[in-house]
Parts: C-alpha cells; structure tokens; sequence
DNA sequence: AGCACGCCGACT
DNA sequence: GTCGGCGTGCTC
C-alpha cells in the first residue's frame, strides 16, 4: 500500500504572519497529534518549538516543505479550545497567531536553539597564520572559554557582524557550529528513602531490627522514624526529611542502604509548595452577602456574566469563596483573575485556608520553571491536581479543562489590558469569550464597576447584583477636601502638605491609628532644574525629561531606560545651580520626617517593591504597626485590608482629573474611592482628605458622596456626545518610524485611506502627547466603530489599508501598531 | 524573531 | 577601495 506523506501545518511562537508546514516522516505519521510540540528548523540552522495546528496530507504547490526534527510531547500540551481561543484573540485584537503563542506558553515550555561555536577537534595540526588577526582573537577567546555563542563573541570582538568571520573559520577548519537546543523544562527530583524489599516481611524485618537494635542507636532512631511515616512501604519518605526528623546526616541514611535496609528512588518532585494547614470551614455568610449569592445564581440562570457591585468593605471575597465551592464540587475549575499588583499573599492565604492544595497560583514573580509546572498541572486531570488557579490576566491561557467559573476580581482595573508586547488583549473581556467556549460563567466584582461592564448590566446583557452595606455595617469613610488654592493664598500650605491634612495626620497619629498617603506617580516624578533658566536635562531618544533617582543618584528615562549622572552645569545658561524640583514619594517621605519626626514612615512605589519579597515586607511591617505611615502609589488602592487604618491623605488630585484621556474622570473617581475604602475598616469608621485645587470639581463631589451612579450617568452622556465607549468600539493605530517627515506624511495617507471607507469614524492623525519613544517617532489615528457595525469587515479594511500603505517604497520601515479596545 | 543579502558612509 | 553599519525581505 502506498503510504501516504503527512503534513503538519504548525504555530512558532513568534511575529511572524502564516502558519508554516512541515512534512512528517513515516516514522513519526502515527504519533502526531494536533496541540503537540514539535522541533522544526526555521531558516538556515534555527530550531524552533512549535504547536501543531493541524495535520493534513495537502501538498504544498510552491515549495518543498522540510521535515519536522522531533515531537515533543507524548500527548498534546495545548487543548483543542485553548487553541480556538487563541485563534478568537489573534482576530480580534489584529495580531499573528504566534504572538498569541508566544505569549500564551510558559517561557520554559518553548525553546529555540543556540548557535554555539566550537574548535574543530584537530585545529591544532593546522596553520594559523591563515587567519586574520580578528580571527585569532576569537581562537585565544574559544581556548579559553572551550565554547561560545555569538553574542558573547560580539562582545570579545566589539563588533555587531560576527557571522562572516565565524563563516571563513569555518571554511579554514578551525571552528564547527553546532545547534544547542535547550530544553528548559526540568522536572525536579528527589530522593525517597523506601523500606528494602527484602525486608518486605516480617521476620526479616525483625531481623534487621535485632542487627541494629544495640549497636547503632541513632540508626534505629531513623528505621522506627520512617515506619512511623510509611507504614505500608508504598510511599516512600523524602530523605531530606527523614534526616531532619531524626537530626541525622547523609551518612546515617548511607548506612542504612548500605545495609540494605532502605533503598533510595530518585522521584519527581512538584516545585510548589504544599498547604500543610488544617483547613478551615468557610465563613458563615452575613444575611447581606447570603441573599447576594442567591442572586448571582438566579442571574445565572439566565446569563452569562454577573457583576457584583458592592462597596470597598461589603465582603465580596466570602461570596466568591462559596461560589467557587460550589463550582468545585461540581468537579468544574474556577479561575480566579487579579489585576497584578492585587495578588498578594494575604489574599492566596485566605483563599488556602478554604481549599488548601486545590489552589493554584499563577504569578509573574514565579520563575519559568514554577510556570510550566503550573500549565502541566492543569493539564492533567485527576483530583490531586489545582482546580482553582489565582492569577493575573496570563493565567486565562492555562490549558484548563471544563472551566465552570471565571471570577473577575477589581474588574475595572485597566492592568488588565496587556499594552505591549501584542496580543494587546483585555483579560476581562477574554475571558468572556473563554468562558462561552467551555460553557462557564463570569463573575466581575468591584466597587467601582467600569463604565462598560454597568452599562452591559444595565443594557441586561449582564446581570448585576448589589451590595450596599459594608461587612459589620461599618459607615463608608467620611471624606473632606482639602483646598490647596485657599491654603496657598493664606500661606498655611507646608510644602507639599495642607495644614488641614497635618492636622488630621496629627490626630490620627495620636489615636495611635495608621495613615496612608496616596500619590499618583505621573507628574509627579522629581526632576533636575537649572534654577536659573528653568532646564531640565530630557531623554536624547525620547521627548520626555529625565527623572531623578535619589537612592542610586542619577537620572533615568521611563521610557527607553536612558540613564545619566545628573549633569552639574546647565546646557543652557551654563550655570552650576542645578537642583531637585518637583516631588515623588521619597520627597514626601522625607517632609514626613520633617512633621512626624517620632512617626515611622515608609513608601511603597515601584522602586521599594522591586525584589521578589519586598512588597511583602512592606504590607507584613505595616500589618504589625511597625510602620505609621504608609506613602505609596497605585500600589496601596489594590485589595489590602489594613485593621488600624484611620486616615487616607490624597495629596493632589487634580493630576488624577486634568489627565488627557477620556477615561480621567472614571479613573480618578475609581482611584479615589478604592484609596479611600482602605480607611477605617473593621473597628470603626475612617477619615479621607482630599487635597485639591478645585474642591468644587463634580468628579470629587461625586467622591464625597460615595455616588458612582450619579458620576457613571454623567459620564455616559459625555460618552455618547463624543463617542466613546460604551457607544463605540474604538481602534488605535500608532505609525512609528525614525523620519518625522515619513512618520507625518505616511500617517496623513493612512489617514485618507481610511477615510474613503470609515468616513468620520477616523480621526487624526495626531502627534501624541510624548511624540518620540527611543527615537521613533509616533503618530496617531483612532478608529471610533458604532456598536452595531461589524467590527471584523472594519479590521479587514484597516489591515488592507495598512498593507497597501507600507507597500510604498518610502514606508518600508514604516511600524504600525495596531491596538483594539485600548485602554 | 533572527538571519542573509545588499546598499552606502567613513576609514585604510 | 573595503569594512562594517543598517534597512529589507523571508522563513515552510
């Protein structure tokens, strides 16, 4: 019979715009399976993984396909739906497929080759003075090092254009390239201590044990130790722990299995750490949250998506836990997403104390290794495995199997929308989509919904369900305003603090309470200023100023990572009084010293939490009252339940409001009212100070009055007047290139192209706000879509837009960067 | 993404 | 004149 070739059509993980095929050999035909990872070269020597995206038996017309060199996996690591979806996600969001992969696999679950240089076995028989002097340099670099890469080669060199050189060695013998291909996932093992076999009865046993009993005490001590732990000799003891058990050493266990009285069994390991704790019961629900959970099920029944809308306090947590046992007990999963910085500790631990080992988390913190075991986790069904993954928005691509319920959790928080690199996707509203696919619900909880998520309950598409009172019916805090322009005027401001604020800092501190200042990090950023002119040193590759850095004493761009010793002399006027102006959350941390000497205070930014641990130590320190006051940024708003809390200070809020974006307003109202609901939560009610030039500003009225229904009423109306969203999906197109002249030009065609079709849904092109990032220069077009248009014919278009646009001879290095739904 | 090819400036 | 930088196109 003749056998028929098959062809793989696969997905590599990176930007590239086709799927590619491979030709199977013979002897792999039978194994490959759709979802599998596979090895394939791409282009001259590069290995690459790949996921199998279909096997078919079409033979390609214009080219000779190769051979796929490996598979990888047994069975499939990727499902049929996790690969539906990221098909949804590359359409939706106008990006490759490999993007989506990219993103979506654990970095250790992929892999790519390395070229590694290496002497040829006998070059030593050969002439070396056929090489040039570049050349031999990289000899002396390869006896030394034995092997190397290319980079490092490079960096031996000083030189970017390595390849030519490497090529001519080759061609005289000296050096052979072989491709390292790295398997970066590596189960962990180790080793368990198992009763001999032979002593597997019970007499010899005995006897074992009379050999032992008078001679060796401590051998004894650590035979009786592992009975103890195994008794039925199936499962082993970690011999780590024995060790530890009976304070022994690896000498002792040595003896024993050198008696034959144990045996050692390397075994494969998790590298998460197990619950140990009891469990405890869930917590009995208050009438409030009891009739909210009825509810959300109610609302089940005839949705999809539920939104809890209950205030900062109102205890959302208890009833996501009973939904998620109910979900559990039905053998479904449960993912649970986070905006990032919101995955803390204290939360993970709240949620093990109800399910223990059944909680998975899924963390940018963890390292790779951490990540695959994760993924290959959830893979496999059974039931010791993890059916409720806590994560940040990547965890939406665990390869789940019958997914029950996605909690949602700070659903307005704009951290779930990944800005770069693409897939540009929004967690939240992916997760819709994932949900239909496995026939799950969703649950968006927060105090401060976004403007879309109430608009789809109100507009029915969404249920919603209420929470009004706070747990304990603790009132919600009282906040005041704090006028700057007035103090300004009666010169009562103290730096950067109101006399208002000190006052009620003052108090607090005297009732022996907590204080946390919030500070909104844009605008903020301290700068280096020539006191004379007013200059201030700017970013050579992008047009924003430098900001400065006390503790490592230089100046640092945001954007690219430029960095330079603070200059001393001014590029303009020459002066040598240059000095720090503005403030970030060290300047206010050291005014507090200054107020508060006996106070202790600590900041929490970017900076302070930077290590694996330090955000921890941070919220631990505070939780114990070691610290009284707490200056942070967005960081402190995030789900962190303080007891002692009795004073929340925002110290400018018009930088919230005066924010270019049309999304300001919701964002300062979100942030204000999540900063102000860490006052004052268990014991009594708590205090906020709004500091601001503007105390009359509808947005902070709306504050005060804890009224978001009143701001998202007024807001919509403003949505609708300029078309926005909810009203409209919107398209964001960035053109970037290093010309400005091409940059401007280009952005004007694009411009009209889009036009021809899109009409007045196309607006721009505008130079953004910061109109150079590491010396590319940007444009922008937005693309406003009315709701009931077809969003995929209007994607196609702008794509066959921007496919004839770069086809010009002068667009070629042309970027655009395609951002759906941007946030 | 990463690599090869080809064009063009600045150094021998 | 050539080396080395950088833009451009392609990968099954």
């Amino acid at each position: 019979m003749e056998r028929e070739t098959k062809f793989v059509d696969v997905i590599i993980p990176i930007a590239i715009p086709n799927l590619l095929t491979y030709r199977i050999p013979h002897s792999m035909s039978e194994f490959i399976r759709v979802g599998q990872r596979v090895v394939v070269q791409l282009g001259r020597s590069k290995m690459y993984t790949a996921i199998v995206n279909e096997v078919h038996a079409r033979v390609p017309q214009k080219y000779e396909a190769k051979y796929i060199e490996s598979i990888l996996d047994e069975s499939p690591i990727v499902t049929s739906t996790q690969l539906a979806f990221w098909k949804w996600m590359a359409s939706y969001y106008m990006c490759t497929l490999g993007e989506v992969a990219s993103t979506a696999l654990p970095s250790s679950l992929k892999l790519a080759s390395e070229t590694k240089i290496l002497l040829q076995e006998h070059y030593r028989e050969l002439d070396d003075s056929i090489l040039t002097d570049k050349e031999f340099l990289i000899l002396e670099g390869l006896e030394i090092h034995g092997e190397m890469n290319l980079v490092e080669i490079a960096e031996l060199l000083d030189q970017k254009a390595v390849m030519p050189l490497i090529k001519s060695m080759i061609d005289k013998r000296f050096v052979i390239t072989v491709e390292d291909l790295k398997l970066r996932y590596k189960p962990k093992t180790a080793e368990f201590v198992y009763l001999h076999p032979s002593l597997h009865n019970e007499e010899k046993l005995q006897e074992a044990f009379s050999q032992i009993e008078n001679r060796a005490p401590k051998q004894l001590e650590m035979l009786l130790a592992y009975l103890r732990e195994d008794p039925d000799y199936q499962l082993g003891v970690s011999k780590v722990k024995l060790q530890k058990m009976v304070n022994g050493d690896a000498q002792l266990s040595k003896k024993l299995v050198e008696k034959e009285v144990f045996e050692i069994r390397v075994r494969e390991i998790g590298r998460l750490s197990e619950y140990q704790l009891e469990l405890e019961k869930d917590k009995e629900l208050s009438e409030d949250q009891e009739r909210a959970l009825k509810e959300i099920k109610q609302s089940f029944e005839k949705k999809d998506v539920c939104l809890l809308y209950g205030v900062t306090g109102s205890g959302k947590t208890e009833v996501y836990v009973s939904l998620i046992r109910e979900t559990l007990e039905r053998g479904e999963e449960v993912l649970y997403l986070i905006p990032e910085i919101a995955l803390t500790t204290q939360l993970i631990k709240r949620l093990q104390k109800y399910f223990g080992n059944q909680v998975g988390v899924f963390h940018s913190k963890f390292n790779v290794q951490e990540r695959a075991e994760i993924w290959l986790n959830t893979l496999k069904s059974g039931d010791s495995q993890s059916k409720l993954i806590v994560g940040a928005r990547s965890s939406l691509f665990l390869p789940f199997n019958k997914l029950g319920l996605i909690i949602i959790d700070e659903e307005h928080e704009n951290s779930f929308k990944q800005y770069d690199p693409a897939p540009r996707y929004h967690a939240r509203d992916s997760s819709v989509v994932l949900a239909k696919m496995h026939g799950a619900k969703v649950l968006m909880g927060s105090a401060t919904p976004s403007i879309e998520s109430f608009w789809n309950a109100e507009k029915d598409r969404y249920g919603i369900v209420e929470m009004s009172s706070r747990y304990g019916n603790i009132l919600l805090p009282e906040v005041q305003c704090a006028d700057i322009r007035s103090e300004l005027k009666r010169k009562t401001m103290k730096n950067h603090f109101t006399s208002f604020l000190l006052e009620q800092m003052d108090e607090t501190l005297k009732k022996g309470q907590q204080i946390i200042l919030f500070q909104n990090r844009r605008g903020y950023s301290p700068l280096w200023q020539c006191s004379t002119c007013g200059w201030v040193p700017h970013c050579t590759r992008c047009d924003v100023s430098l900001t400065y850095h006390k503790r490592v004493h230089h100046l640092n761009c945001h954007y690219c990572g430029y960095t330079i010793e603070p200059p001393k002399t001014c590029e303009v006027c020459g002066n040598h009084d240059l000095k720090l102006l503005g403030f970030g959350t060290e300047k206010i941390e050291e005014e507090l010293a200054l107020h508060f000497p006996d106070a202790k205070a600590a900041r929490m930014d970017l900076d302070t939490t930077r290590s694996k641990h330090a955000y921890q130590e941070i919220i631990g320190a505070f939780e114990e009252k070691e610290i009284d006051i707490l200056v942070g940024t967005q960081m402190v708003t995030k789900g962190l339940d303080f007891e002692h809390v009795g004073l929340v200070g925002i110290l400018n809020a018009d930088l919230l409001l005066n924010f270019p974006d049309f999304r300001s307003f919701e964002r300062a109202f979100q942030l204000m009212t999540q900063v102000a609901g860490r006052a004052g939560r268990k014991h009594e009610r708590g205090k906020v100070v709004v500091q601001t030039y503007t105390p009359d500003h509808w947005v902070i009225r709306k504050v005060m009055d804890h009224d978001f229904e009143s701001l998202y009423k007024q807001e919509l109306i403003e949505r609708l007047n300029f078309q926005y969203p909810p009203f409209f999906r919107l398209i964001k197109l960035t053109l970037k290139h290093k010309d400005e002249k091409i940059v401007r030009a280009s952005s004007i065609d694009l411009g009209q192209a889009l036009r021809l079709k899109l009409e007045e849904r196309v607006i721009g092109p505008e130079t953004p706000y910061i109109g150079r990032i590491n010396n590319q220069y940007l444009r922008n077009i937005m693309i406003k879509i009315e709701r009931n248009t077809s969003p995929a014919t209007v994607k196609d278009y702008i794509k066959a837009c921007i496919a004839q646009l770069v086809s010009h001879p002068d667009y070629k290095a042309l970027r655009v960067v395609l951002d759906v739904d941007p946030v």
